[in-house]
DNA sequence: CGCGTGATTGAATATATTCAAGGAGAGTGG
DNA sequence: CCACTCTCCTTGAATATATTCAATCACGCG
């Protein structure tokens, strides 16, 4: 599916969109760009010229310390619009590295400028994408000060289902996770060795099935107990915004 | 200091304004409101019609558990947006709390909605207010995820005299700090026993003095050092945006 | 087949928690 | 003016959770 398409049906996820804003959208010029799993997408410090939509594959934002030690603070799925923050910030303080092998479409920073000027509502709307991030942002530091390994290994396994699954990529209870052990602590701030520990005692539990990347969970709302997951802060209800 | 002068201070650090556009902010009607020390300001799940500046004291972001676990995920001072993501998001999934006893200045989400019509460039700042605000939550993510409990606090100091200095409500080293060690333990997510003897490692080690709610810092070199602190995520050089 | 990446296991250790008491200081009321 | 209370800070000991270090295993791929 095209990154247009893609974008328009996340934010019809919240609201609904004008037939001019419709149009404005596809307008957009984008560039496509592919990048091989790991490779960097974006550097820290670097100024950047053009916000991205992810198209196709998984996108990590991670921050990494002098030391090695890393952690990654947001994930990104098809039809997120995750650079939206170096349209205003220029730069970012961390890096975005592709965990899988992804393409990605690159949108100038001068149309979005022109695309601010003339469209309140959309700009509103994308300003208002910013503010899911803040919000799972929350939630991630809610899990990652409060929460065990546990509950929070299955909170992310939640997240990740329900983003995939309201824009049409994942069904009935399977998803495609493809996360290591060792990019998973780097989500939950532990070790890899723990996640593999608690990986299995998710799966004796009867929580979840892995089979390779593939992640299957039998009953959804044990699941959800486990996580103490409520999906309130994706904002996936349409309203006047 | 009037709410929209400390505004316009806050904005004066990330990009020059025109002089149109300090009028519509002037222009904004303002209702203050006072709350005591540990109230409510925003309860989670409750709809908004206004958002917030905070003019007096400190505010805590907090989300709580059914079990009583809480986790503190931004704290605000004078000058602080702090509610943005209610024009948006309509309610938010968390509690806002007043630290201290506090003043906020209230404005209704039909005036800035109007003002994102006709200010273009005024909205753009006050998005990057928000994007400012994630950037924060992801430092606070890496923290909580790979610092021990003796950078993550060393952070925190560093992270609040920065931003009370840069709108001129710190200096010389000292800063008013009214968290208590419960609360302190809430934004790192750690217990407040834990909190006590980290503080008290701080001060051994000569790094921070404490007297009631002052808080000095004889050596900001080497407490930049324990905290590993980086300002940049905190956007405080001007520029076109 | 060999190599590399990622998953798994075990044992010792570190970091932070829990539970259970005290102690210090500010403000209140008799 | 002093006891009283409340909140916050401090201390100690036992325990839990996650880490570190050191191997080993399993699988896909060239």
């Amino acid at each position: 599916m095209p990154a247009i398409d893609l974008l328009i049906r996340r934010l019809r996820l919240r609201d609904r969109l004008a037939p001019d804003e419709i149009d404005a959208l596809h307008g957009l010029p984008l560039t496509l760009a592919r990048f091989e799993r790991r490779a960097h997408i974006v550097r820290a410090g670097v100024p950047q010229s053009k916000s991205s939509i992810v198209v196709e594959g998984w996108i990590a934002r991670s921050n990494s310390f002098a030391d090695g030690r890393r952690q990654i603070t947001q994930l990104h799925v098809p039809g997120d619009f995750f650079d939206l923050h170096s349209f205003l910030m220029k730069t970012l303080e961390h890096d975005i590295v592709a965990v899988t092998a992804c393409t990605i479409a690159q949108v100038d920073h001068a149309r979005l400028r022109e695309l601010t000027a003339s469209k309140p509502h959309l700009t509103r709307l994308l300003w208002m994408l910013t503010l899911v991030d803040a919000a799972t942002y929350r939630e991630w530091l809610t899990l990652m000060g409060r929460a065990d390994a546990r509950q929070h290994i299955a909170f992310i396994v939640c997240e990740m289902y329900v983003r995939l699954e309201s824009v049409g990529l994942a069904s009935d209870h399977i998803l495609d996770f493809p996360l290591t052990q060792e990019e998973l602590g780097d989500v939950c701030g532990i070790t890899p060795i723990h996640v593999n520990r608690v990986l299995q005692e998710l799966r004796r539990e009867g929580l979840i099935v892995t089979e390779g990347r593939r992640l299957y969970f039998p009953d959804w709302s044990k699941l959800v107990a486990a996580a103490q997951f409520d999906p309130t802060y994706l904002c996936l209800t349409p309203m006047e915004r």
